[in-house]
DNA sequence: CCGTAATTGATACTCTTGTATCAGAAATCA
DNA sequence: TGATTTCTGATACAAGAGTATCAATTACGG
């Protein structure tokens, strides 16, 4: 026995459906992106690719966007348009949700409900063509935000 | 009487309520503006700025950006982002409304159904924060798109 | 018709969001 | 361990979307 009673590597231990869209994607487990996930896995609320480079100056930035492409292309990360052109991302937790967007803070958050499905079967049968996604993103502004300052984030709808 | 029997100038006739969002904000009816509008005004579907201006090129690029966001801030054009982070207009026909976007050919489409604003009401109940707006896009292909070939234009939701 | 103020358009510029390149480093396999 | 293949990261590049500048032009009120 060594003096390393543990055998265990120096590796961040990380949610392991997200180190499975690595491993079903036939993508090696690597160092950088093991970061990368301990980083993110817990995280509430939505990030940018380019906030995420300056919290992890140590990993590059083309590693980072491929990363977040790698786990965004396997259902792990949502990529979500903002209202004002702004991409971001947030980690998936439910299996099937929407999410809620404050035009304040940009805050990001996840819902479900139940009857959404039901009134997209009623919507499919209104128009024409075949239903084969949606997004449904509620504006909001957060019991935190303060309310009075103005914001152009919101859109007409 | 001079020989023109019609007094009024060679402008084009555009939708009163088009010519009104440039009135009510203060701002003047030229040339240019009104070419923009009656280009837009009966169009169907989404376009980018980039695309009228390739359309206009007598138009200047400024004024077309311009002019969007005037008609897009007054409610008369709708922004959209679209899956992939484009950014697409649509004319406002219907007051409230929600669109379809076509994963294979970019269409846009519009909608509109009662039981939206129903549920939404729903899900203000059980999230934090006061609802300001939201958006609801239903991805489709469309009748007349060849159902076959792969896009990458769908997002996960 | 004139004066003033807003608008135009050519162009350059910015900012964001990524992708391409490629030599060196790291992970995996046998 | 050694060979092989993938991955990394620094950097350059690119496309999209829109804004800033500013002299010349145009619209509008009187």
């Amino acid at each position: 026995m060594t003096t390393n009673a543990q055998t265990a590597p120096d590796r961040p231990v990380v949610r392991p459906d997200l180190l499975a869209a690595l491993e079903d994607g036939g993508y090696r487990i690597t160092q950088p992106r093991l970061s990368l996930i301990a980083h993110l896995e817990h995280r509430e609320g939505g990030f940018s690719a380019d906030e995420v480079c300056g919290e992890l100056p140590s990993i590059g930035r083309a590693t980072v966007y491929r990363t977040i492409r790698i786990l965004s292309d396997a259902g792990a990360i949502c990529k979500l348009a903002m209202p004002d052109g702004q991409t971001k991302y947030s980690m998936s937790r439910v299996e099937h949700h929407h999410h809620t967007l404050c035009v304040q803070c940009g805050h990001v958050g996840e819902f479900r409900h139940a009857s959404i499905e039901r009134l997209l079967r009623a919507v499919g049968r209104e128009i024409s063509g075949e239903i084969v996604g949606h997004r449904i993103e509620v504006f909001t502004i957060c019991e935190d935000c303060p309310a009075d300052q103005e914001s152009d984030l919101t859109p007409d709808s």
